[in-house]
DNA sequence: GGAAAGAGTTCCATTATTTGAAACTCGGTT
DNA sequence: AACCGAGTTTCAAATAATGGAACTCTTTCC
């Protein structure tokens, strides 16, 4: 279907390759590396080269392992700064944080992942890129299935075929028929709940952000634990995220149209 | 020279043009990229096609503009945490700031600049991307001069010709070779110092962290502005700045070498 | 209303790059 | 001394990238 595979030609496979390394999730080997990809010796060795000489990986000689490189994280730097949600939602993060003395996230939607652009601990002091940046699946999250629920027929088709739909806990919906009930309950009450899908122990509200045409911007939620809380005190809190929500939504607009076409400039001088 | 520019074929330029659109820092037109790019109009496209299509570039539809897109993030994520020395340095960054109540900044090089990889502001809640990712220059920044003091001859040539030499301030030392001297004094003092280089009133202390064999891992540095505090005042920090900077090597080795190689197994089961 | 300009997109023959089987190197075994 | 595995290089064939030019819209201008 429409993977977006080899269909890009080399710089596809070259990506698909640095993909691969940051899936480790550890230094790894070339033959390791070979062993898990389904190009053949010499063309893997070429594009592993061109990455690091390019410093999208980074090569540490005395083991002889490879990792994702620096050069990542410059980059990510800038995505972070102009495409994700992050910078235009944190005042209303620091405030709903400071507010409700709990743990906040912000995510989006990343080829059919939950990706976590923004934290707020109330409690913990700092974490840093170990929370932005982190993915988590979509059909078991709150985040996610709050996003899930307000996707178009076509794009939540493909997102649904992206779920693994693993069982994490007893309560984890594992099949597309269970999901998608549960997003019509989510659509018609405005928010989502995670009821210890993902983790034992773990609960959330979570509320969709949405566009002005009602298009899927992200999500944010408030996450804590069976122990202190219960999914009846975390609905109290449904108005102040929805409040949240809105004004970052109405901020996201905002910050999209910084630059009005002027309008006929007559003469037109350096 | 060994410019790393279409030396590594498709790759490379597609890369290059991945960069370029990160420069902008802003939403960008195709027709500016294009005005800005060495690429015909066919060739930049297909760039930009594929890396959109690979999650890599962003593009907003109702602005027609291109951004970096979030698989970056996702990346950098991976990165962040396997290449760079951030996840390891982080107790020590944390217990230093602490105890000395004021800014801290974790860096290293990449390509020629100093790319911070953590910082810990002692007075101010939270930052992520925000600073992690953020690039600065090498030759005027007491991280990136603490850095270039300990580089080989090879390496150190290479990172000069990548210095601009701007003059930010008055004290900006604007030559590589009133660079030379000072990096000459670093040395044999054993740590550095931003005077005012960078930016007015901000002045700066900074260790470098070396490896066991003398290699340069990154840098750490103390900030603080004129109104507060002098060099002189700064200079008393340095042991303190030193036996971080050591503790940060030292956990980096053990880090490197987790994976032992098993003498002769000699029968292998699964 | 229509010509003209501009931005973005597609086409396709040419050309340069990628491809991968095989051969080679190098350190360490047996 | 032969062997082995990991990494590296080679080179002719196959494939994918290239970019000039043509095309489609939309917007602007008279």
């Amino acid at each position: 279907m429409t993977r977006a595979t080899s269909a890009d030609g080399t710089v596809g496979k070259a990506l698909e390759v640095l993909d691969q390394v940051a899936a480790f999730g550890r230094p790894v080997r070339f033959s390791e590396l070979l062993a898990a990809s389904p190009f053949p010796k010499a063309t893997l060795y070429r594009f592993v080269q061109t990455l690091t000489n390019q410093g999208m990986l980074a090569f540490d000689a005395e083991r002889q392992t490879y990792g994702p490189g620096l050069r990542l994280v410059r980059l990510a730097h800038a995505a972070w700064e102009q495409s994700s949600l992050a910078p235009v939602a944190r005042p209303m993060i620091d405030a709903l944080s400071a507010q409700l003395g709990e743990t906040v996230h912000l995510a989006q939607l990343d080829h059919g992942h939950v990706l976590y652009v923004d934290k707020r601990n109330a409690a913990e002091p700092i974490e840093m890129f170990s929370q932005a940046g982190r993915i988590g699946p979509a059909y078991c999250t709150g985040v996610g299935k709050a996003m899930l629920a307000h996707l178009g027929t076509d794009d939540l088709q493909r997102t649904l075929a992206m779920q693994s739909f693993h069982r994490f806990t007893a309560k984890t919906l594992t099949t597309a028929e269970a999901l998608c009930a549960e997003l019509e309950a989510i659509r018609t009450r405005g928010h989502a709940y995670d009821d210890e899908e993902h983790e034992v122990g773990i609960i959330c509200i979570a509320m969709p952000i949405l566009g002005r045409t009602g298009r899927v911007l992200g999500a944010l939620s408030v996450t804590t634990s069976t122990d202190r809380n219960s999914l009846g005190g975390l609905a109290r809190l449904a108005p102040d995220l929805r409040r949240t929500a809105e004004a970052i939504a109405q901020e996201a607009d905002i910050w999209r149209f910084p630059e009005q076409s002027r309008p006929t400039p007559t003469a037109g001088a350096a």
